[in-house]
DNA sequence: CTCTTTATGTACCTCTGGGTTAATTTGTCA
DNA sequence: TGACAAATTAACCCAGAGGTACATAAAGAG
């Protein structure tokens, strides 16, 4: 699909290039395939190195081991997720429209972003240690906790919800069902089939979470879509 | 550590007794732990023999070869859990409370099978393959959806629940935050803290969330605990 | 134009870990 | 009681995967 590296006619005059940010970057997006296809154990620096467009040498050259690279791999994808996030913008809407917009945009960007969700997935077995060995936990995923606080702030304020929504809270059961959806698509589907999955069903299952999580939190909301 | 296996004294006459299922069991029982803690790759079949009470040649011997013993550990833990939730009775109960009971019983059961829940999410990093491979899958948590499938019917029978109201998507979202509490707090912990993690935040999770099934499947259930 | 630093390719090393071979002991049934 | 199967032990094998040594080409400093 890629390749063309090999085309003679483009680099026939000097052998090879120095392009370092190029390299690393290629070696970064093929071991995000790796780890996510494999995990980290299961994925291997040979493979790796075999489909990048350079050496093993250079992943040990820019990533010091494994570990290393992995890490940096993690970082990547939850960088990826968090600018998303920070891309949606709800706080010209009133407050329970934006709530529905927030649940919504967290399950579609779960939805399309399976690297991500694997990643994680693959970091709770490792029980999150590379994650907090990492510098990038602090800021992980504040903006969307910011966004949610805000909305929540304002919908209380304006009575239309519920003292006892929080948004911390908010964000476990969103995010719950949004990456449950993903991650665990292969051992629900061996189970009950793979009719939730269809594209019409999870649009169902969307409108039916967000409606859920609107009636626990707005005043009064009619969860017409269960209806 | 361990060893005491060359103390002299204790097995002069008798060096060693046949006991096929007790050895097989101990295997299993020692490979659970370890699949569960470092997945199918990263599990060591030299460290499993040596936290056995017998040799790695009798775990090749039972079960051929490492999946071979991964497929027994996986049967074994979803055999568990389905003997809990066969356990579980609510046939007796209305149908409001029938399902509250459920979701509750859901909530801990996830709770308070750990190996289950990091065996489940490997499979699903292997994409199901073993449990598609495995002869369990058809009759796999099928009591659960039984289950809800009878009380959904009675709770829409007696106009009391909403006719949205679905066993296998309700299955869905109550899995879903059942699941993902377990499955994702390491990496949750690690960008949130471990507030939410607190014995009386969990009673409150659980609470809140029961209420939100509740709110959005039966016909003017006011969510009180979001109050 | 050299000297140094950075980047890269090739070949290699080591040891781990999944899996096996072959012999030995225990139980059982004619 | 002796052959035969089942259970078990100990030692071994070896491919493969993580990681390294060394030489060298490119680029930049002076």
């Amino acid at each position: 699909m890629d390749g063309g590296a090999q085309s003679p006619a483009k680099k026939r005059k000097t052998s090879w290039k120095k392009d370092p940010e190029a390299v690393k970057e290629n070696i970064l997006a093929i071991a995000t395939e790796e780890f996510a296809a494999h995990g980290l154990s299961g994925a291997n620096i040979n493979e790796i190195a075999r489909k990048t467009s350079t050496s093993k040498r250079m992943i040990y050259y820019y990533f010091g081991d494994k570990e290393g690279l992995y890490c940096k791999v993690l970082e990547g994808v939850y960088g990826s997720l968090r600018r998303s996030e920070d891309l949606l913008d709800v706080a010209g809407l009133e407050p329970v429209e934006a709530l529905r917009r927030l649940v919504e945009a967290t399950f579609d960007a779960h939805a399309n972003a399976p690297h991500f969700i694997r990643l994680v997935m693959i970091e709770n077995i490792h029980n999150g240690d590379y994650l907090r060995k990492s510098d990038i936990v602090p800021k992980l995923n504040r903006s969307i906790i910011d966004k949610l606080e805000e909305v929540c702030a304002r919908g209380k304020d304006q009575r239309l919800f519920r003292e006892g929504a929080d948004a911390l809270e908010l964000h476990w059961l969103i995010s719950s069902f949004s990456f449950y959806n993903v991650s665990n698509k292969a051992t629900f589907s061996a189970s009950f089939g793979t009719s939730i999955y269809s594209k019409v069903h999870q649009a169902i299952l969307k409108k039916k979470a967000t409606d859920m999580i609107l009636a626990a939190v707005v005043n009064g909301h009619e969860p017409s879509s269960w209806n």
